[in-house]
DNA sequence: CCCATGTTGATAACGATTCTCAATATCACG
DNA sequence: CGTGATATTGAGAATCGTTATCAACATGGG
């Protein structure tokens, strides 16, 4: 049935976070010096928070964050650091219906695709084969040779589901 | 494998649309007056254009249509109309990753999901069942109850990789 | 034909993102 | 350490697609 992953903020111990986040920087320090660019103080505090936030960072909550550590970076820095990140091969930026970007560290285990709560907002990645193998077929069958794709689940989940039951039980 | 439809201009009659738009402005028409409302000659002409232009229409590539007919729509017209055609079951809107809403015709076959070439922007819609009983069943496995979805196949058509392939023979 | 009411067009406002540009930080070099 | 060339920053303007505002204008039942 596929495989799920850690998700948001809630899973992944503070300590992987930290090390991701380490690990990030020191790429990200290798990536610059490569092209010769310089690295600031700013770019560290945003992907510090970045990864501390974990899950599916929005850009404005991001910004928020980072300036409770410093309230001077501007929104401008954070976007481009963030653009910076998924040139670099560190985050993947994520587009869901809400029309805002979010972005996610980018793992090993690069491709997954999600669902989402349209209650909460939860978002559950998960990974299935079978549906991806399927994709490629239909899109043979039609002479298309597929590249990238994007499959997004919208529902409800447990918790919502069962709040939304408890209500109308009570009302009636 | 599913059946694939429609999808363009370039296929389904003239006639067949010519229809479509009759069908849809009487069915657009009792919509209306059912809740006091009334019609006017630029949603007529609006309508018509777009069953008209057929498959994914952007909304500003309809304003452009729209106003060889009549110069003086306005973009707001053109977007309340659209609204009004997919809160009256007639029309569909769809957010593809260029970040501009289509609306295509709702057909009675509504569902289905969509192959788009990065390289000449042609898009196909295909239905799979079986797709979408996998999505079912992963969102269960996580407690989700699934109400809607995106799944979007983006990579290149037949022609585009012929022609591709054309240059790099010519190039080397 | 009239008038209450719905519709329109022009344009301002919007939210997310990118651009501009002068001020500032970084770093390789002496 | 300076110094200078160059990358980066912050603030705000600009952009893009879309929606909101509102006065002028149609529509259609009476
Ligand atoms: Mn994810
Ligand atoms: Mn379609
Ligand atoms: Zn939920
Ligand atoms: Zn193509």
């Amino acid at each position: 049935m596929g495989r799920s992953r850690r998700t948001g903020p809630a899973e992944g111990g503070q300590a992987d976070r930290r090390e991701e986040s380490k690990l990030a920087l020191a790429r990200l320090g290798a990536w610059l010096e490569e092209r010769g660019l310089k690295h600031s103080r700013q770019r560290d505090v945003i992907v510090e928070t970045f990864f501390a936030m974990g899950g599916h960072v929005p850009v404005d909550g991001l910004v928020a964050r980072v300036r409770t550590l410093d309230a001077r970076v501007s929104v401008a820095t954070v976007y481009r650091t963030l653009k910076l990140l998924s040139e670099c091969g560190i985050a993947v930026p994520r587009r869901f219906e809400d029309g805002q970007t979010r972005y996610e560290p980018a793992t090993d285990r690069s491709h997954h695709d999600h669902l989402i709560c349209t209650g909460c907002g939860r978002i559950v990645e998960f990974e299935n084969e079978r549906i991806e193998e399927l994709q490629q077929r239909v899109a043979r069958s039609h002479g298309f040779e597929v590249d990238s794709h994007k499959l997004e689940l919208y529902g409800r989940c447990d918790r919502c589901r069962r709040a939304e039951a408890g209500t109308k039980d009570a009302r009636s």
